[in-house]
DNA sequence: GACAAATACTAATCTGCGTCATAACGTTTT
DNA sequence: AAAACGTTATGACGCAGATTAGTATTTGTC
């Protein structure tokens, strides 16, 4: 099913049967989308949202000159913009960044979820505040780490993001980004960028090599970008897994 | 009413007469507190939320050594921690700035509206995707401006958010916040504040006197900080009374 | 009004990261 | 197979902001 992977290991909401199956029935579509394209524009008013069902996408603000600040990655189970729900119109853009599959769920669909489903209401919200939650842990990274903190921080994140959805085995991953993109998550440019994870993989922290990324200390990593899950609200039995590296 | 500068200005989610009524009627106390104290844990379980009714406060991340982030800077009318509701733990601390007088809303309370309003549900909603939408701001400020566009844009913010609850004349208002604040909130040190304060009052751009913000050039601030208000979802025209609701 | 404690302010030195420049890859296109 | 392009890589240099170490000023308390 499209939506297996929503909110999958999050404490407190896990989708009853019934749930699961409206939230089924709400896609109207599904379909697949390139990589690098932008699929909502900031202020363009909307009446639909995306689960990301496959791929990565990401949210990004633009500055004066066009450089990219992002403010979200996306991972498969992600509601994407389940945000423009309530809001109508999003501060942002939407893009992909690999190619994706996604499913679409109209606003009006989830009138009727709204309306007559308080619980699953309820976690709907949940999952935007989750969202909200690693916008602070960002803002952290951003305000408290250097950079080598930063893209520390960023890649022990998404391996705790990937293994609730099984997409990491505990320190490996296939990300399918590139430097650059690290450059525009972190803030710095993208020729420290290069200059960072030559360090991280010097350290033997961390191999990033685009399509896939090799963390060798997960326990290190964490350390070096004072990562604590804990913002995740991951269930606490599935934080961990057996393939976890050695500590140092 | 406790209320009443709760979502006030806000595109297209003003609250009815019988909505406001039914949250004022969920406030179960209200109390002050003293300046900079401490009011939740990051972790610890909740069975309230705190809606501000007046002076300042803040949510923070705390590094391994001490030194906080400022992820958020809650005014009068804010819920500053609904979130509370759906995620039943916080992954951060809340505390006051200055003194302040706050309402307490319990959990059960917010149980019955979910289950029986969803319209106002929504509008709850929406008020905690703002609070996450300027999260989103910050973390442009943090990626992409230098520090004075990070102040620049911080007091641009303030005065935008100020300006619907009646707390700004547009240019000058009230806050009450240290340098050391502003180096908390703009992720810089408090000398490097100090100095982009005495910088902005050279260039006469704004002058910042603690107790009191004066901003001489209301759109060089902005411009210098690549403020833009668009995020806070204000009403473009607020000299029109809201179509929906009869109350004011 | 005296005293302590915050807070504001300043200058000197150091450094992480940006900027600029160049080159070697790898992939896709023709 | 060469051209065109995106991505990765690396070195030289400069600057914004951190760090350190103060002094001055305001604010609060007795």
């Amino acid at each position: 099913m499209f939506t297996d992977r929503f909110l999958k290991g999050r404490r407190g909401v896990q989708l009853g049967v019934e749930e699961r199956a409206v939230l089924e029935g709400a896609i109207s579509e599904v379909r697949t989308i390139d990589a690098r394209a932008t699929i909502v524009r900031a202020g363009e008013p909307l009446s639909n949202s995306t689960l990301l069902i496959d791929g990565f996408m990401c949210r990004y603000l633009d500055d004066r000159e066009g450089m990219r600040q992002l403010v979200a990655v996306q991972v498969p189970g992600d509601f994407v913009d389940l945000h423009a729900y309530p809001l109508k119109t999003l501060d942002h853009d939407v893009a992909t960044l690999t190619a994706a599959t996604v499913a679409i769920v109209p606003h009006r669909a989830l009138d009727g979820i709204n309306a007559t489903m308080p619980e699953l209401t309820r976690k709907l919200w949940f999952s935007t505040l989750l969202d909200a939650a690693i916008h602070r842990a960002w803002l952290f990274r951003l305000g408290r780490l250097d950079a080598v903190g930063r893209v520390a921080h960023f890649l022990s994140e998404t391996n705790a993001r990937l293994l609730p959805v099984g997409l990491s085995d505990g320190s490996r991953f296939a990300l399918g980004i590139t430097q650059n993109d690290i450059a525009e998550i972190c803030g710095i440019t993208n020729v420290h960028a290069n200059r960072v994870l030559r360090q991280l993989r010097e350290e033997g922290l961390c191999v990033f090599r685009s399509s896939l990324v090799d963390i060798l200390d997960v326990r290190g990593l964490a350390r070096r970008g004072q990562f604590s899950p804990d913002y995740l609200y991951i269930d606490t039995d599935m934080t961990r897994s057996p393939n976890e590296s050695q500590a140092s």
